[in-house]
RNA sequence: GGGGACGUGGUGUAGCGGUUAACAUACUGCCCUGUCAAGGCAGAGAUCGCGGGUUCGAACCCCGUCGUCCCCGCCA
């Protein structure tokens, strides 16, 4: 080795030790005689010193040496002298004394600080991607991810699961987005399609008696990216045989809070997690992947507001359409001076602002009532005057309305409204400062329904995927009421972000069959898809279930980053482009021609 | 496919119709033996993403285009 420690191991103990490091100039502090080097490596940071007089030729290696210059170092430890230690620094109670510097490598000034945290722009970020993983940031991010993957693998091993790799070149999976696809050579104007998940893969390992699988999967979806979601990505893919779904649930929650607490260092909010069936996640958060950092639930007021003198509440009401309030907390008071309202033009900018947010959902309008802070004030807002003193003491009370607040009504058909609540909560969450990125707050979200309908394809979707099993007692609605029936799907959010999700499988072939037509799929096509999976049903499937967990939104989460960019070495950009290696690119012509293929661009398309 | 934001020395920003295009930092040189975001002095570095238009005059206004990001659609 060309180091006998690492830049962040040295202590105070190790006085009078020799040694030898190597790393980066992190930074160089040239004071003429003396020579301070803040030499870096992925352990950490230690000052290096330089003496003209007792070691000129290293004096010379380090007064020429510049930032990001990689140097190995031979010196003496020492404990540093009176008054000048660094408490910021871990190692800052010592200071290797160089004796020899050898310059291992010079290094170009950087395009951007290795050595400073600073917003960069993302175009930089990926183009030098090497070097942006060099930043504090990107190493601590890295260096947590590969730890949840090691704790996940350590967690399962110990409860008797086995890691089994299943191919990444197969064949269309029905997780309902677009595949990506790769020619065969072997087999002209013959595809694989890369994996949306082991899904199917798994179940049959469940048929091959495992009983206990787990992977760490890469999955890839031919879909638009958004700030939680990369074209491929990396699954926590796991399958349990002779289970229910509390032992699915037990498991992955005693992994997710040993996660949080021992790798990420973070408590959970709430523990055990709570538990939301589908409709109250909607009913209060208008979300089935709820943020509960905060509260800002909506309180359904439907009833009340039926009876007030507010027509559109009144008609929406007798429509069967739901009438919900959200109480934002203080939202009246200044952003100064919060013993003072807003009123006038910042009052109502404010609510126009609110307004524009909301009509995104297509909702119509917002209204409002704000409760004034001085004891007897008047309630402002539009409709306020509608609500008699009965009606709105009732209403203050069943929100806990505070002085101070505004109440936002939200009245439409349910989707809609349940869309404003979701937007609304999320805005006011972040407007009132009551986002905390070092909490994570984890529920489960369960009985969700088994299908929605498409009105496009005019067919009932699954929910989740064909492969889940409806809770027991609901198989028999398949017949009657698809709609009505419950999937045994359970999914697990956190902060806002779906983490996990996973589901009890359908393990009869008879029960199988039946999701085809209630989907719009015949029999003839799905024979041909998936006639593997009926044929495996028929030698004796054990009852199985399992969850998938998208590893790069939970390390996302659990560092507290924005953006899964954040957690991940080589992201793509929003255009699933790489502009480090520049892919994707053109093929070789002859590349084309052993695969049988030939490109036709449209020429709109060829223009640009 | 649609909506929005951004693009100014290497980096981060200011400037938003007439400026010598400003500031910080990085960079280069010199000085400096206890610094740690070192300091001091000096210096170099920008046709303001690209193309077109409006104007006596454009970094600034308009149109287009490219790129990045956020969102909807899409995707769980």
């Amino acid at each position: 080795m060309l180091k006998t420690q690492t830049c962040g191991e040295l202590r105070s103990e190790h006085d009078g030790q020799s040694v030898l490091l190597a790393g980066w100039v992190h930074r160089r502090r040239d004071q003429g005689g003396l020579i301070f080097i803040d030499l870096r490596d992925r352990w950490g940071i230690t000052q290096v010193v330089v003496n003209q007089e007792t070691a000129p030729e290293a004096h010379a290696v380090a007064s020429g040496a510049r930032n990001e210059y990689v140097l190995q170092v031979k010196g003496a430890v020492r404990i540093r002298p009176e008054g000048t230690a660094n408490d910021e620094l871990e190692t800052g109670a010592i200071e290797v004394v160089a004796s020899e510097i050898v310059l291992l490598n010079a290094a170009k000034t950087p395009p951007f600080y290795i050595n400073k945290e600073e917003k960069i722009d993302e175009v930089e970020r990926m183009r030098y991607r090497y070097l942006d993983l060099r930043r504090p940031r990107m190493q601590r991010n890295i260096i947590l991810r590969h730890k949840i993957v090691k704790f996940i693998r350590d967690y399962l091993d110990e409860r008797d699961f086995v890691e089994i790799e299943t191919p990444i070149l197969f064949k269309t999976t029905p997780e309902g987005a677009r595949d990506f696809l790769v020619p065969s050579r072997l087999m002209p104007g013959h595809f694989y399609a890369l994996p949306q998940s082991p899904q199917q893969l798994k179940q049959l390992l469940m048929v091959a008696g495992y009983e206990r699988y787990f992977q760490i999967a890469r999955c890839f979806r031919d879909e638009d990216l958004r700030g939680d979601r990369q074209p491929e990505f990396t699954q926590l893919d796991l399958e349990m045989s002779f289970v229910q779904r509390e032992d699915v649930i037990d498991l992955i929650e005693g992994m997710m809070i040993e996660l949080s607490e021992k790798v990420a260092g973070k408590t959970p909010l709430i523990k055990p997690f709570p538990r939301l069936t589908y409709t109250e996640a909607m009913e209060k958060y208008g979300s089935d992947k709820p943020d509960i950092r905060y509260d800002l639930t909506a309180v359904d007021v439907t009833d009340l507001a039926g009876k007030s003198g507010f027509q559109v509440f009144v008609d929406n009401a007798a429509a069967g359409k739901p009438v919900k309030v959200i109480r934002a907390p203080g939202l009246l008071r200044g952003k100064e001076d919060p013993t003072k309202a807003l009123s006038g033009e910042g009052l109502k900018r404010l609510m126009k602002e609110l307004e524009d947010l909301i009509r995104t959902t297509g909702a119509k309008g917002l209204a409002w009532m704000a409760l004034p802070l001085e004891e007897n004030g008047e309630v402002k807002g539009p409709i306020g005057k509608f609500f008699t003193v009965e009606q709105k003491v009732e209403l203050f009370e069943r929100v806990d309305a505070q002085a101070g607040d505004i109440l936002l009504f939200t009245s439409d058909k349910r989707e809609t409204v349940y869309e404003v609540v979701n937007v609304l909560r999320r805005h006011l969450a972040e407007a009132l400062g009551l986002v905390d990125s070092d909490t994570v707050a984890f529920c489960w979200v369960i009985d969700f329904p088994m299908f929605y309908w498409n009105e496009e394809e005019q067919r009932w979707d699954p929910s989740q995927h064909m492969f889940t099993s409806p809770v027991p007692e609901d198989i028999p609605l398949l017949d009657t009421d698809p709609g009505a029936a419950r999937g045994s799907q359970y999914d697990l959010a956190c902060n806002g972000y779906e983490v996990a999700g996973g589901s009890i499988r359908i393990h009869s072939r008879e029960l199988q069959e039946k999701m085809f037509p209630l989907i719009g799929q015949d029999m003839e096509h799905a024979r041909e898809e998936f006639g593997h999976m009926l044929e495996a049903f028929e030698y004796g499937v054990p009852p199985h279930g399992g969850i998938a967990s998208g590893i790069d939104r939970l390390a996302m989460v659990l560092a507290g980053e924005p953006n899964i960019r954040e957690v991940i070495a080589f992201p793509k950009t929003q255009k699933g482009a790489d502009i480090m290696a520049h892919a994707p690119s053109e093929p070789d012509p002859r590349q084309l021609e052993e695969l049988y293929l030939r490109v036709v661009v449209p020429e709109e398309e060829q223009e640009q």
